[in-house]
DNA sequence: GTCAATTACGTTCTCCGTAAGGATG
DNA sequence: CATCCTTACGGAGAACGTAATTGAC
């Protein structure tokens, strides 16, 4: 009871119905007649209705052929449209993408990079959660996002990582600050100084937390969640802080200067977060595609400051 | 560019998206693992979409994938309803019957016969328009009407048309008339009887006009559309009249009689009438069928009836 | 006689099942 | 090592095109 129907068939009694001769059918289907009117009989035979009524003179549809072409219509059309749609979205010309990034990330990278896939692709829809880690991650694991860009959270082991980006730190000073005319500093240099930390909460204080314990320095016991917060009180001389270079773009001030911390350990590692064993949409595809080219062109743009800033100290 | 798909591989898709095991939907296929396989993998050819992850351990769907999955079910499920709908259509489970015919075998014929192809159709949707001949044949003509039963009307020639029934006419009369004991009549013995007739447009009238131009009567002047009208007018006195056999139900009251008229040619066919190369629905050929049974049942029983009168008369 | 459908027939291609191969947990 | 998907391959049947046939106007 299993039967068999091809759309190539559908089609073919579609057209036939259409201009009821099976000699112009056939040509519109590309078929010999003869091919053409075994392919009508076949399926009359599939279905096991007769749906034409045939004299050598004229071809009529049946009342229930003429019921089943209507259907046979709707078919035909509903499959070259799931076919056409399917195309539409293997090719990254429709869909939807759903990212989930740290916020520095988020409005660091992105915006000029979400601008520059939307005019590539169009039709497709594009959603940003702005989040920290732990959220990011879970938003991956709710299938609500497609990929997160995130710093190593708790427990990653549930998910198909790859890191795309090592962001490094930066001190962020006054300008009168002594370390303030410097290229770079080392970690150890910083003793003495008084940190504004960032809230427990963050990656970025987790990350940061167990390197600065063998660096004494002057705790100000300020901790703030916000770093627009964090750059009012470092301009105040509340203090100094240490912040990714990420982030860098609320500390472009003209009485803030940031320099390189070099120190081993102290980079953060950026990472493409995905659930594992599960296959990206081709939109989604074509997004991580861009985000990683931006990656590496950012990596090549930070070595080559690197570079530049020993040549100037004359190394 | 003329891509084909197949419902099986479609339904086979389905399945598997359902399941994620190859193994186990081959089987529900009822068939071979590789051979599902190999089903599978041309679908992703002629869709060109890749719409399965397969490592050898787990099967996935890509994000396109699931979303053909949708597609691929409505067109199934469209598919297999349209086929269950067309059998029925085929089997006369369902279905629509719209019939025209003669008042007269509207309100004799039709009644119990419409009731007893209910029950054994009760999935078709009945239709009946009870019109004078002329309009009988327009309803068939505009295709409101599947067939009708009709007396030959003007322009026959642009219809298919078979005869069912011959149709006999008798003579209302009172009682108390002096043909009124005779089991029949010859035309001829109208002779000098006062007639009322029918109206110009009926069926009736256009049949009987020449036949009794021969035949000398007194004419009452009185001309009327409805038999109830007519019988009434009999039952007065006023006159007798003519009328097929189809009408006498109106004509059965105690002060009336009724007596068969014998006459070459003072027949009336009853014909099917149909559209020219159009089938009927297999609702429509059923109901046919029936009329037709019933009318065969009907010419036997006007034969025996007949016999039995000559018998009676003594020949 | 001509047009238009079907039937006949040989070839090609599709599609299945069995058997062997390879990857993963 | 057991599971499970793929590849390989031979055979059966499907489907096409050419040519011949039938039937209606």
């Amino acid at each position: 009871m299993t039967i068999n129907l091809s759309v190539r068939a559908l089609r073919a009694f579609v057209v036939l119905a259409d201009c009821r001769h099976f000699t112009r059918a056939a040509e519109r289907c590309h078929l010999s007649q003869p091919a053409f009117s075994q392919l009508i009989r076949r399926l009359e035979e599939a279905v096991d209705a007769r749906l034409l009524v045939r004299s050598t003179r004229h071809v009529a549809l049946t009342p229930e052929g003429a019921l089943f072409a209507d259907a046979a219509r709707r078919i035909v059309a509903d499959a070259e449209a799931a076919i056409a749609n399917l195309r539409d979205h293997a090719a990254g010309r429709k869909g939807r993408v759903a990212i989930a990034a740290l916020p520095s990330i988020a409005a660091d990278w992105l915006p000029g990079l979400l601008a520059q896939f939307r005019t590539r692709h169009p039709g497709v829809t594009i959603e940003l959660f702005d989040a920290l880690s732990d959220r990011c991650l879970a938003l991956v694991r709710e299938g609500r996002a497609d990929f997160a860009l995130a710093a190593p959270g708790v427990n990653l082991v549930e998910f198909d990582t790859r890191p795309i980006y090592t962001d490094r730190y930066y001190l962020v000073c006054r300008r009168d600050h002594p370390l303030a005319r410097r290229r770079s500093v080392r970690l150890h240099e910083l003793a003495g100084c008084a940190l504004i930390n960032l809230s427990r909460s963050s990656s970025v204080r987790q990350h940061l937390e167990p390197l600065l314990r063998d660096v004494p320095h002057s705790s100000t016991g300020l901790e703030v969640e916000q770093l627009p917060t964090l750059a009012a009180l470092v301009a105040s001389g509340l203090g100094v802080s240490l912040v990714p270079e990420l982030t860098l773009f609320h500390f472009r001030r003209p009485e803030l200067a940031t320099v390189l911390v070099e120190a081993a350990g102290l980079e953060r590692p950026i990472f493409v977060v995905r659930n594992k064993g599960q296959s990206l949409s081709a939109a989604a595809a074509a997004m991580l595609e861009m985000i990683q080219a931006r990656a590496v062109a950012k990596r090549r743009d930070g070595e080559g400051r690197a570079r530049r800033s020993r040549r100037a100290r004359g190394s």
